[in-house]
DNA sequence: CTCTTCTTTGAGTGATCACTCTAATTTGAG
DNA sequence: CTCAAATTAGAGTGATCACTCAAAGAAGAG
């Protein structure tokens, strides 16, 4: 895994996992059909991966960060910049959106770690949506707007549940309108 | 299949199904896996349904039918009626709730035949929505009605989506405060 | 009861699953 | 160039996949 070889390959199966998840959900997505996609044979993928469960997982990690990427800006950003970025992965990198669909929905019940992952993944998604709100409606007591972020929250992720059925889709207009609707006077 | 041993066999088969797919998803089902949870062997399974591809199909079914049931009652429900309704399916059949998000995001990519039928269902849920709306706010022209109950619709299942990660999510609440801001002015 | 039809049994099918291993090849530091 | 390390090739592993089938058992109409 030090060589440039190696590394571009893991690049091309990571892209292969990435494009099946998203066309065959996680439980459909096999090593026969990664190593095709990739242009790799079982034996390069095992050198390179541990097993199909860590492939897959290295996938998850990415859809989950991409939705929430730079951690460190909170405090910094408005709302509308928030609704934006996620609108753009929605629509710039659908299938990674649909992996982070997936994972909502399937590696749930099953898997503890995901399911746990997931959770405070969401729960800080949340907090950095509040404490924009917050900032831009001071009037606005904290408990509100916990409330109102995760009402915004839950209502964009049903936008990019919608996207992975119909790619046409406005995604735009209506997170536009979501987020109008969550500054409003109580 | 005309016998009351071989109904009974059925409704066990579906409603191991059922639990599987909201499990391990609509790929991650095996025939042995059902057969073991329905306590029937691989002979009976196939003497009642041709393939698993069907059986699955049966239950996809059902999930749908559920979410948008007694079809013909359109024109005299309310807004809040349907958001109810919508609601008590999540919190009292999450099984089928979890089915139906499911095929939302992973049959879509793959079967067309599945895709055009969650389209179909999901144009006549929107217009289902827009008639109450309309109704209910006559100043509304037809295409916001339509508008609004689509983001209305897309983001009830949003909320569905989530209450499949968390079962602690309070469904009810956030469809209240979706409702509210769906009869608002322009 | 008889006799047909439906249902269940459970071993067995080839295909495909995730994964392994050895040998050949390629890479790049010294 | 040398040579150890990384990568690739590709046949082969047992397990499990969806599915079949012939025979035994149960159900119900007459």
């Amino acid at each position: 895994m030090r060589y440039k070889a190696g590394i571009e390959t893991r690049d091309r199966i990571l892209d292969a996992v990435r494009s099946l998840i998203a066309e065959r959900g996680l439980e459909g997505t096999t090593i026969k059909a990664i190593c095709h996609r990739a242009s790799v044979l079982p034996g390069s993928f095992y050198n390179l991966f541990d097993s199909k469960e860590q492939a897959i997982l290295s996938v998850v990690r990415q859809a989950i960060e991409a939705v929430d990427p730079d951690p460190d800006r909170r405090g910094t950003d408005t709302l509308a910049e928030l609704v934006e970025a996620y609108v753009r992965f929605i629509t710039t990198q659908s299938d990674l959106a649909r992996v982070y669909i997936a994972i909502a929905v399937s590696g749930s019940q099953n898997k503890p770690e995901l399911r746990g992952r997931m959770m405070r993944h969401h729960e800080n998604r949340v907090a950095r949506f509040a404490s924009a709100l917050g900032r831009e409606n001071p009037e606005l007591d904290p408990e509100e707007c916990l409330r109102r972020a995760e009402s915004l929250v839950v209502s964009l992720n049903g936008l990019a549940l919608h996207r992975s059925l119909d790619p046409t889709f406005d995604v735009t207009y209506h997170s536009r309108r979501l987020m109008e609707t969550v500054g409003a006077p109580t």
